[in-house]
RNA sequence: CCUGAUGUGGCGCAACUGGUUAGCGCAUCCGUCUGAUACGCGGAAGGUUAGUGGUUCGAAUCCAUUCAUUAGGACCA
């Protein structure tokens, strides 16, 4: 914005004080002041300096009017508004003499004749009219400008300080439509920024610097850029302006409103400790009043004048009755309380003093925070009604809204509970960042980066949306919004959740299963799987419940998802598949159902506070058909909506952390398996004969033991053989366990450290013979023990190894004749179940299969017949020569069959 | 100018609160599987943890300082 700027001339008057400053009686002496706001420059009333800035007075001629003049300024700016001594092309102002240098606190009280003088009377401030002298303070500084400041107390705040604490008056030659008041001679009535966008408007302010050049008072006039304060909605310029507004003195409740915040329980805590509680030490007033038409107006009548100045504050609606009533009669008016307790129809209310004089509102309005404030008490209408509701809610346990709410909501709330009640307005709070866009950037309609939350809604639905935004990172940092992220939660976690729950849905009718609440099997009585998920889900539920207590919610969503991705999608439905659809219901089957249903039950009542709609979508699927049951029983599952459920609770009992421990071996160990069989290019479907681990504890090798069926079907090999060190096959890797050595070596460390990694075999194996060993570094001598050490597997010479962290393993690529069979009859079933799937048929559906009799297929189908028909429902399996219906399919070593399947 | 927050592969986030190969997901590339899958599995590539300096045996983590983004406030003669 470019705004005319003007550095005007203030004359001074000659006195004792000012002696000083005169060479000769005739000298014209001005001090210079530097505005961006000439219109505030009618109002100036004092001078303002620095006291201990040093000034300096210049003989010079007036730029406009070419007669001699003498300015004063700082020394230090005079180099930005003269020519540099010599500089004959410099456009700038020349310096003729310059005086000796003085400070501003030796100019202090000097005089000045008035800038422009209308004829105003000058207003008291503080009771004191002591116009046009030069003060001093502080805040003066020679960053810009000429070092001394115009001031206009009624335009700023800075002004008004300086100007009460001198005794200046002021002059308020502008009204509140921003024009300049009928008495500034020709300004008059000309508004002093463009506010109604005129089409010949003419700026004020140039007018202002023209009349000053004229009149020997502007020693530069100029096109300035900076930054005039703008209104946010309208873009309209602002003027600082005095009224006579009312207070709450916060200040004086501070160190109580800052007691009272340190029990508040902040989510994250820097917000209440750092940027509330700084800005609640920093407290100021409280400015209630707003000079606006919408909104609840303040409820205090006043008698006219400043006599005997009399004041009612009006508390309810009786007590405004009882008062109008008393007014009517004093004042023989017929008032009655409004319909409508709003302007203007409170504004014509006019009450009755103590001594018979009328009152009349004060015309402004309350600030609209002080309504938010006030939600604890206005939502209930107390304390005119509904005390026990009110004490029941109050405090708010828990309360969020963007962290801009510092002083907005947060502090509103604050500041009436802690005035009125002594108590805070909340317990908790969460605040929360803002929403960016996806590049970090704020979202706003100019730059067109907005997204548009009704589209997100409807393509991806609230709780995908909500999900992203509580997961995708904690609610209190900034979010960068990103469609991509609300697409991939969809799929990734509702996506698996949905799938999952439709397998079970799909195999639950099939079998007619319903969950029977009061005689499910005792856990201690399922498979260990089962067990081990649902310790999975009692770990989760205690995490979860942690992190929900502390309002943490992003690490409670994320258990979430990793409970029902990894481990029980990708891990337990996948390893239990075959017992929900193979065979009709037994023990096992019905302890898989009850198993999986306890798990999307415990998923859904966890995932609702944030994904209200999709679980109770599950919910309702996975309860509906027992409702009825439930209900009669009063079991947990009566309740129509997962909402009104109790939350599930922690059961330690059934967490079993070394259950925990052994499944997450079969998983790692399974995964390096594959990586094993992936890197000979063997595919899993060809069994193989053996797994070999190395030992090196006993409680590993146990818990290795409990898993190895899991572990051996999942990799599809035989056996499992564990290989201890006393065969000395495995080649080991040492390294300090910094934990524990660092502490006690310091500064020794990586000298230890460098010893150790030089360990050679028969070293590490001495170790953990003797379990001690004696390390010397810089002649000490300090005793070691296993615990210093982790010793880890690395390789076994001459096998297939691989390992992760402390894991080792090896595997026995050897191919039998038999296994090759085995595994051409499993290639088999896998190129049967696609037909199956390509032709149609109902999962129960039995077939009739014809194979093509070929060598490749020979030993499969001779072997493993049974085993081939079992798995794919097949009544009868034939060797066909020269088959030629049906389908061809591939198998491995590139070869081709036919092979056909029919309905039975 | 002051205060708070944040800064980690292309992107989004982790890292037991100072402990040694900095992990995970998405995206990319190669391969593979699938009668629950908007899937899954295996592999590859991708990092000076914003910069600089310091403390420490050891720093993404602690300290100082600079920069960037963002919020709030002060000031704007």
């Amino acid at each position: 914005m470019k705004d005319t700027t003007i550095v005007a001339m203030f004359k001074v008057e000659r006195n004792v004080e000012s002696d000083f400053l005169f060479d000769s009686a005739e000298e014209d002496v001005r001090i210079l002041a530097w505005t961006t706001t000439p219109w505030t420059l009618p109002s100036n009333t004092a001078l303002t300096v620095g006291p201990k800035v040093k000034y300096v007075k210049v003989q010079t001629t007036s730029p406009y009017t070419n007669v001699p003049v003498s300015v004063i300024l700082a020394e230090d700016l005079v180099g930005k508004w003269f020519a540099a001594e010599g500089d004959e092309k410099s456009k700038k102002a020349k310096v003729l003499a310059k005086s000796e240098t003085f400070t501003g606190k030796q100019m202090e009280g000097l005089r000045y004749e008035q800038l422009l003088g209308f004829g105003n009377d000058i207003e008291p401030l503080d009771g004191q009219t002591d116009a046009f002298r030069v003060i001093t303070a502080n805040f003066v500084t020679t960053s810009d400008g000429t070092g001394i400041v115009h001031t206009a107390p009624s335009f700023g705040a800075d002004d008004r300080f300086a100007g009460k604490a001198n005794g200046i008056g002021a002059l308020t030659l502008v009204d509140k439509s921003g024009k300049f008041k009928a008495t500034v001679g020709e300004f008059s009535n000309r508004y002093v920024k463009d506010y109604k966008e005129e089409e010949n408007y003419r700026d004020v302010n140039v007018d202002i610097a023209i009349r000053l050049k004229t009149d020997n008072k502007a020693f530069n006039v100029q096109k300035y850029e900076h930054n005039y304060p703008h209104c946010w909605r309208t873009d309209k310029p602002v003027l600082y302006y005095p009224l006579d507004s009312w207070f709450v003195r916060s200040s004086k409740m501070k160190a109580r409103m800052v007691e009272l915040n340190n029990t508040i329980n902040w989510q994250p805590k820097s917000t209440g400790e750092g940027r509330f509680g700084k800005w609640l030490e920093n407290l100021q007033d409280w400015n209630l009043s707003r000079s606006r038409y919408w909104g609840i107006p303040l409820p205090i009548w006043r008698t006219e004048g400043d006599e005997n100045l009399q004041e009612k504050c009006i508390g309810s609606v009786a007590e405004l009755q009882a008062e109008i009533e008393k007014a009517n009669t004093a004042l023989g008016l017929s008032q009655s309380v409004p319909e409508d307790l709003h302007r203007p129809y409170i504004d014509d209310i006019t009450l009755v003093s103590e001594d018979g004089r009328p009152m009349k509102r004060e015309t402004d309005l309350i600030d609209v925070w002080f309504d938010s404030g006030s939600m604890p008490y206005a939502q209930w209408h107390y304390p005119m009604e509904n005390e026990e509701k009110f004490k029941s809610s109050f405090p708010a346990d828990f309360i969020s809204e963007g962290v801009d709410q510092t002083r907005g909501w947060f502090y509103t709330l604050h500041a009436i509970a802690s005035m009125v009640y002594d108590s805070v307005a909340f317990k908790n709070v969460l605040s929360t960042g803002l929403v960016l866009d996806a590049k970090g950037k704020k979202m706003s309609k100019s730059k067109g980066n907005v997204v548009n939350p009704f589209d997100t809604l409807s393509t991806y639905g609230a709780d995908a949306t909500r999900w992203y935004m509580m997961s995708n990172s904690n609610p209190w940092d900034s979010l960068k919004f990103d469609l991509k992220g609300v697409e991939e939660g969809r799929n990734k976690f509702f996506g698996t959740l949905y799938n999952t729950y439709s397998f079970f849905a799909l195999y639950a009718n099939i079998d007619q299963f319903k969950i029977d609440e009061q005689n499910v099997i005792p856990v201690e009585e399922r498979p260990e799987i089962d067990r081990w998920i649902i310790s999975k889900m009692y770990s989760m539920v205690k995490l979860y419940r942690e992190r929900m207590s502390d309002y943490d919610v992003t690490p409670a969503c994320r258990a979430i998802e990793t409970f029902v991705g990894d481990h029980l999608s990708n891990w337990y439905v996948r390893l239990c598949r075959r017992r929900f659809w193979k065979g009709s219901m037994s023990k096992d089957k019905q302890a898989a159902y009850e198993t999986l249903f306890e798990c999307l039950m415990v998923t859904a009542q966890l995932m609702s506070p944030v994904a209200p709609f999709f679980s109770e979508w599950m919910y309702g699927n996975l309860t509906a058909p027992i409702r009825e049951a439930a209900v009669k029983n009063q079991t947990p599952l009566r309740h129509r909506s997962i909402h009104l459920t109790d939350l599930v609770k922690v059961d330690d009992s059934l967490i079993d952390t070394a259950l925990e421990e052994r499944m997450d071996y079969a998983q790692r160990i399974s995964s390096l398996v594959l990586s094993l069989r992936k890197k000979e290019n063997i595919r899993v479907r060809q069994p193989l004969p053996k797994v070999m681990l190395p030992i090196l504890d006993a409680s590993f090798q146990t818990q290795v033991e409990g898993v190895k069926d899991l572990i051996m079907s999942e990799v599809n090999v035989k056996d499992i053989e564990y290989l201890t060190d006393t065969s000395g096959v495995i080649k080991k890797k040492i390294k300090p366990n910094f934990k524990t050595l660092g502490r006690r070596l310091g500064k020794n460390m990586k000298a230890a450290a460098q010893t150790i990694g030089q360990f050679t075999q028969e070293d590490i194996a001495n170790l953990e013979r003797t379990g001690e060993y004696m390390l010397s570094v810089n002649g000490d001598n300090i005793p070691l023990t296993l615990e210093d050490f982790e010793i880890t597997a690395e390789d076994i010479p001459g096998l297939l190894v691989a390992n992760d962290g402390p894991l080792t393993v090896a595997l026995d690529i050897t191919i039998s004749d038999a296994l090759a069979a085995e595994g051409m009859a499993r290639e088999l079933v896998n190129r049967i179940q696609n037909l199956r799937k390509s032709s149609d048929f109902e999962v129960t559906d039995r077939i009739n299969i014809q194979l093509e009799d070929k060598e490749v297929v020979q030993a499969a189908v001779a072997q493993f017949g049974d085993y081939i028909k079992a798995e794919v429902l097949g009544d009868s399996l034939d060797l066909v020569a020269d088959l030629g219906s049906g389908e061809a399919v591939e198998l491995p070593g590139e070869e081709t069959v036919w092979i056909s399947v029919t309905k039975v």
